[in-house]
DNA sequence: ATGGCTGTGAATCACAGA
């Protein structure tokens, strides 16, 4: 099964490119976030056509989360239970025995900002929800933006970024805490190039230099961790004309250990 | 060096993103 999380930043500019890619790498699953789209105008007939199901919550402007899959999605959820939350952040639904819960983690603008008390209240929302998905759902998986570079190798200039929204402790150690749930990092199951990242600045030449930031994550529950093939990010659309700023992450997982383990 | 680039919606500019 290859899941994939892809920030895409307005479906609407993109949709070439993200139906270019569907057709070239076939995921079972794709997540999308930042569609920016209301749900009236969501694209559902073109992606059809390419034999994917859709499901989506969306608003004007702003946010946006959707799932595209091959096969269709059960138990869909598109908001935090019990959370007060008008921005369009969160969808979830069953693939098979396989919970997939897509994110669109609040960028939080700055340490000093509203947005980002918002930011760490709305992570501490979902940590607690998921910590009850997980004994339901013990083949979860969490993808998404999680605006969040975890540790200082995921920083291009981690001195210059020290303390900084994305990269603040506060915000680190609301990962960490989804970590001590159970999740694995998958990015970090495997052996990475230097300088990996899921996101660049469109200004300064960002993208040319690599000066981007690995805030887009696929964090796994033990079960599907133990059976998990690979993760990598994909740069190539990031080099198209008119990119997101984000670049594609993928997970493989087998269906078993015994699979896992044969193609180790 | 608080700029710079992109998308949206409105109305030639403000706001949000990260």
């Amino acid at each position: 099964m290859k899941i994939v999380t892809w920030n895409v930043n307005s479906l609407k500019v993109r949709l070439p490119q993200v139906i270019n890619w569907l057709v070239a790498h076939q995921p079972d699953i794709l997540c999308l976030q930042e569609t920016k789209l209301q749900d009236e105008f969501f694209p559902a007939t073109e992606i059809a056509a390419l034999g994917y199901h859709s499901v989506y919550t969306g608003q004007k402007m702003f946010n946006g989360v959707a799932l595209l899959s091959k096969q269709n999605g059960a138990d869909v959820v598109t908001a935090i239970p019990n959370l007060d939350d008008s921005q369009k952040r969160i969808i979830a639904a069953t693939y098979e025995d396989v919970r997939v819960v897509c994110v669109y983690v609040p960028n939080g603008e700055s340490i000093v900002s509203d947005k980002y008390q918002y930011k760490l209240m709305w992570l501490d929302a979902l940590n607690r929800w998921l910590s009850k998905e997980l004994e339901q759902y013990p083949r979860l998986a969490l993808l998404g933006d999680f605006n969040i570079a975890p540790e200082d190798r995921d920083v291009h200039a981690p001195d210059l970024w020290r303390g900084q929204v994305l990269c603040s402790e506060s915000e680190r150690n609301a990962f960490q805490e989804l970590l001590k749930l159970g999740f694995a990092d998958s990015f970090r199951l495997f052996d990475q190039p230097d300088k990996s990242y899921t996101w660049w600045d469109y200004r300064m030449l960002a993208f040319r230099r690599n000066r981007g930031l690995r805030i887009d994550h696929i964090m796994l529950s033990s079960e599907l961790a133990s059976i998990c093939k690979s993760c990598m990010i994909d740069k190539e659309p990031r080099k198209l004309e008119r990119p997101s700023d984000h670049t594609p992450v993928i997970v493989e997982i087998a269906q078993d250990l015994e699979q896992a383990r044969s193609c180790n």
